[in-house]
DNA sequence: ATTCATTGTGTAAAGATGACACAATAATTG
DNA sequence: CAATTATTGTGTCATCTTTACACAATGAAT
């Protein structure tokens, strides 16, 4: 991607994309029980969240399905919209390329956000930016706009989500440990969890397979091993699962 | 409002207008134990929700505040946005001015729904609109491009906002019966509630003031008045109310 | 072999929810 | 005007859910 391509960007962008609309999306990962958010950031700029524009005859959906193919390289990832951003003064400051640039204009953003196992992913910085990487959620670096808000939102929609959608099942590998799932738990919620009453009530939406295996190689007692059953997973889904944490 | 601010309008509404983007409210109204929604019907054509488009130097949300008065009158409505629209076939066979139009292009909708007082509403149609009246939930007609959608949508959202918001204190009039208020959540959630139970979990919030009053008139027993304690309410509303129904 | 931190499991108390019964009362009726 | 009727106000008990907490088992480290 050299110059010429951007400088096509900036200057007929609006052939391909719609005007004041944008997406941006908040990538969140579970590593080293630690709750990360994948971030892009700008050429001689600040951070900011991975985001896109809308084709012409794109849903907007399927946009940030394509921002975050481009940004992680996987399909299929768990995602939802989770609030639109539509403050006037939300981008202020904002110059990007020549001031009669369609891309200078207002854009109210749909915010979305992912959950996806870690060290599935691969990230790649865009045409405008020259790193991507995982942040700590704590320790999130300053942020362009309002991104640090869509950021916070989007950490708020997801403690709600928590309740009635299987969080770990799509920020933990295939096969994890009851401690893991916890830790999640905490991370998301910012809160400790009694371990046994934990067990208790994840057990209890009979949505997991506690296989043979131990994972051995930690320090003190293995513990045992696990795996969402896709099969109870998507009944109880269906039934709306319901935790009330 | 006559032809020619309607052909300004169609003409160069761009130029007060956003491209692309419109707002579209559900408003319920509780009217005789009944759940109502606002709808508008469009001169030879058939019914929508009432919407909007958004100012280049306005919010999103002044936006729907800007809609709702021009529909109903109001001010200072609870309003809450719901989800984005933005399927490139949500409005199919759209086609209201010039081909050349903006109006004609492609808009993503932002959703917003809102609860208020059925009696305290003068429903005003707009300049593309020649009626505009109360629809029971239950017995909508059709409507245009995606609107039922989004109707059904800001419905199941209300269901889920039950749980933690005091929906009541915006959709009934100041003083209000008990029976009045499980009517308006068995009509929201569509089921039917235990008389007893309901009263004793709504009473244990600590939200509800009873007057000395009672409401007579109706056949049988006269039941109290009830009011919302506005100091306990906000209370209430910071600890994140709960009823988990 | 002992120590240590952590895992697996169980149980009892407290709290929330659900099912249900009966007395009180405001208008209607005959 | 007394009896009727449908509805409201209130209480209790059983059941399910949640919370708090204790102890034995285990794998690595010493």
């Amino acid at each position: 991607m050299g110059s010429i391509a951007l400088k096509y960007f900036f200057d007929h962008g609006d052939t391909i994309f719609l005007t004041h609309v944008s997406v941006d999306c908040v990538i969140f990962g579970f590593h080293e029980n630690q709750l990360k958010v994948l971030l892009l950031k700008w050429k001689e700029g600040p951070w900011c969240l991975p985001g896109g524009f809308v084709k012409h005859k794109e849903s907007v959906d399927d946009s940030a399905i394509r921002t975050l193919k481009e940004r992680t390289g996987l399909d299929n990832i768990y995602l939802q919209q989770f609030h639109t951003f539509g403050d006037p003064k939300r981008e202020k400051g904002k110059k990007i390329a020549d001031a009669k640039s369609w891309i200078n204009k207002r854009f109210i953003s749909i915010g979305y956000y992912s959950l996806l196992e870690f060290s599935s992913v691969n990230p790649r910085p865009d045409i405008l930016s020259n790193d991507c990487r995982w942040w700590d959620i704590h320790k999130i670096p300053e942020l362009i706009y309002d991104h640090k808000k869509i950021m916070d939102k989007a950490l708020e929609v997801l403690r709600l989500d928590l309740n009635d959608h299987p969080v770990g099942y799509n920020l933990l590998p295939e096969k994890f440990t009851m401690p893991d799932l916890q830790k999640l738990y905490e991370t998301i919620l910012g809160e400790e969890l009694d371990r046994r009453n934990f067990q208790k009530r994840i057990l209890a939406l009979d949505i997991l397979e506690r296989l043979a295996e131990r994972k051995t190689g930690g320090a003190h007692k293995a513990p045992f091993l696990y795996r969402f059953d896709k099969k109870k997973y998507a009944k109880a889904l269906k039934q709306g699962l319901k935790l009330g944490w």
